[in-house]
DNA sequence: TCGATCCTGTAG
DNA sequence: CTACAGGATCGA
């Protein structure tokens, strides 16, 4: 499920709810999403040591630990990772979680475990995330670092956009969601792309992404849980066949490298 | 760069 | 029952 905005207020979440904590265990009910580390080992490693903070790269979940080592949590297609105050009302979907003090817990929820969470050096994480693009909301990320990730790169706007060696942090929502911002047809070829198209895209991305981290603030404030995505007020995910909110005309629907792709065939060009 | 695939749940 | 799901990876 997560994308950046979802990763971004995970780690935001911890960081209120357990500005540090000691992890006192850790117990795996489903050992394929920590593989190939072994469960012991994995334990053994993490038990009694201390979370001294948080952080996200893409879409992943990081938690520095006390002597050198952070977890990193993947969260795949339906991850969560946050804190509990009674690990006695565990989650449905509770593939793993940690023991707090005073019964609170950290929970890796994933009912589709395609997520995972794997144990690196902290000095190695660089290493680790080797191939990955640059951050969107990165200060120092411009229009023409986004042009340039594109360079001898072909076919259509979309795919390019979930690549994560190119840009890290957009999902499948999001990124049609920026498209729709830019005005842009997600099946544009890449290389057609002009420099204001360029900037309006990369412009789209920010906005779109920061617009995300802060509704979902807003959304679970009052509602607690995950955002469904009917609640994330998208403009054109999921909505096929509704009048785009731009122009009324019907959204559209097609597949895109095996994934659906909404867009306003009227509005983006 | 595309398609298949991992696995489980939900909606129609 | 079938279709679909916000991700990542591997092989051709």
């Amino acid at each position: 499920m997560p994308e950046l905005p979802e990763a971004e207020y995970m780690v935001r979440r911890l960081a209120e709810c357990a500005p540090t904590t000691k992890i006192q265990s850790l117990t795996i009910l489903r050992p394929s999403l920590v593989a190939p580390q072994s469960p012991d080992e994995l334990t053994a490693t993490v038990a009694g040591r201390k979370v001294l903070g948080y952080a996200r790269r893409a879409k992943n979940v990081l938690l520095h630990l006390d002597h050198g080592w952070s977890l990193r949590v993947q969260l795949g297609m339906t991850g969560h990772f946050f804190w509990i105050p009674d690990s006695r009302q565990l989650p449905r979907f509770t593939r793993l979680w940690f023991a707090l003090p005073h019964h609170a817990a950290f929970v890796f929820e994933d009912s589709r475990t395609f997520g995972n969470l794997h144990l690196h050096r902290t000095e190695d994480l660089p290493t680790v995330f080797a191939s990955y693009g640059p951050e969107p909301l990165d200060p120092a990320f411009t229009w023409q670092h986004l042009q340039a990730s594109a360079a001898r790169a072909h076919g259509p706007v979309k795919p390019f956009l979930l690549d994560q060696s190119k840009l890290v942090g957009l999902g499948n929502i999001w990124a049609a969601e920026s498209l729709f911002a830019a005005r842009l047809a997600p099946h544009r070829p890449l290389p057609s792309l002009t420099a204001p198209e360029w900037k309006a895209l990369h412009k789209a991305i920010r906005q779109t992404l920061s617009a995300a981290i802060a509704n979902t603030f807003r959304v679970t404030a009052s509602a607690e849980e995950f955002p469904e995505a009917d609640l994330l007020a998208c403009r054109v995910y999921g909505r096929v066949g509704q009048p785009c909110r731009r122009c009324r005309q019907p959204i559209a629907r097609f597949v895109q490298a095996g994934r659906s792709t909404f867009h306003c065939p009227n509005c983006q060009l």
